[in-house]
DNA sequence: GCCTCGAATATGTATAGACATAATGCCGAG
DNA sequence: CTCGGCATTATGTCTATACATATTCGAGGC
């Protein structure tokens, strides 16, 4: 029942991830393939294709298709939606607003400017992540109250920025920074945690199309939290 | 000069990256791209299936092509291979080994035990990374010496068994594994930091078919270092 | 009013053939 | 022996056509 270019992708592929085709190996042409399978060239063509896009073989012209050798620098990252993530696991999760604020972009902080022209209303807000009433992440969020002017309406005293942002505002371009910090007196006061201890942070800057929609700051304690890339099978 | 199929992808994501077309937007039936550029649907097809597969459209039968919702929850990682960013920004790249020892695994560690049977040979390997004679990057590696037996004879006292390693042994899967610490005792002396700085740790496994070849762990002072996830144009 | 079934529609898969393009390797000229 | 150019080969793109499949919409029966 499953497609035939599908099924072709899938054998080679298992033989690659088996080591049965170690790096460099040379695939079958695709003439022989097409023989094997009893199909066309196109159908044969599809899934050397798809290979080669997945990144698992090398197409080279007259020379044939060669299993590549996989590179470390382009792995997929699975960043967890916390609060689906918290209640999948059938845990309570909610959202705790430290701070809200209207206010102009302060035209001698960079970051703001980023996202506002000077002057441009800017939402502020502060809060707290939490499975179970413990605290689980500290974030600290400025939002473009242009890109998303309904924003300002809504009532964040529960519901977490991030969740309603992803529901009701599109967005084309993400870019997520991750780092280590110390947590500072205010950060450490809402976690529970010593000052000082490590955390994880998480910088996201989102746009739509070359406009500034929001950029957050996320704060974990390190013990508490990681995040995962993988490069193979599970990977599609 | 460049394909049809990659054109017309190109002009239809441009729109979407834009925000011309906002996610749920309907793009136009294969048939009326087809009469658009004048050309057979095949083309038109391909060029959507790869939007699909991408991820910046959902195609239904019946209903038609939409323009998707972003999902923050799977987005590239950049992991930049230390060496050679290093040489590239100009800048001088040198590792120095710290230890160097071959044991059998010990029964009762699990770690060791994900790598080889209780028993067999572990080459365990602790080292820095340095720019310009100062310290970015300490890291302790396990290697499977089972699966990498011509490992046991290369000297390590300059080069970076990653890059060593990247090289000279094939691994199909990989898995990168990202939080914080603090930096113990030994973290800390190593990078010439205070010990409890907060670190960014990478925990990195690699497989062959089923078959582990090594663990490491590098980590990096929290300043000194970060890492990027992207979603959007610049993703392929 | 509601439910079922069939027609229309858009995508999914596949074929057979054609020409384009790139790279390898061989062969002959110098 | 070396170098340039040409034939060969494998992939890349595209066409025109066909049938399969899933989903929606509407018509008709209850």
């Amino acid at each position: 029942m499953i497609p035939l270019h599908q099924r072709i992708r899938a054998e080679i592929e298992a033989k690659i991830l088996s080591g049965e085709w170690q790096p460099g190996h040379r695939i079958p042409v695709e003439h022989e393939l097409m023989a094997q399978y009893g199909c066309a060239r196109m159908t044969v063509n599809k899934a050397l294709s798809a290979l080669a896009e997945a990144g698992l073989i090398v197409r080279r012209k007259r020379a044939g298709s060669f299993v590549a050798r996989p590179q470390l620098h382009a792995m997929v990252l699975d960043i967890p939606d916390l609060q689906s993530e918290v209640i999948a696991r059938g845990d309570a999760y909610d959202f705790r607003l430290l701070r809200r604020q209207v206010r102009p972009g302060r035209p001698h902080v960079a970051e703001e400017l980023e996202l506002v022209l000077a002057g441009e209303p800017l939402l502020v807000l502060d809060g707290l992540h939490r499975v179970n009433g413990q605290p689980l992440g500290f974030e600290t969020r400025l939002v473009n109250l242009e890109a998303a002017p309904e924003m300002e309406a809504v009532d964040f005293s529960a519901l977490s920025p991030g969740t309603w942002l992803l529901q009701h505002v599109a967005w084309t371009e993400a870019e997520n920074r991750i780092s280590a910090v110390a947590a500072d007196a205010r950060v450490a006061q809402a976690l529970e945690i010593p000052a000082g201890t490590a955390c994880l942070a998480v910088d996201r800057r989102t746009w739509r199309g070359g406009e500034r929609i929001t950029t957050v700051r996320q704060v974990f304690p390190g013990e508490a939290y990681d995040l995962v890339a993988r490069f193979g099978p599970s990977q599609r």
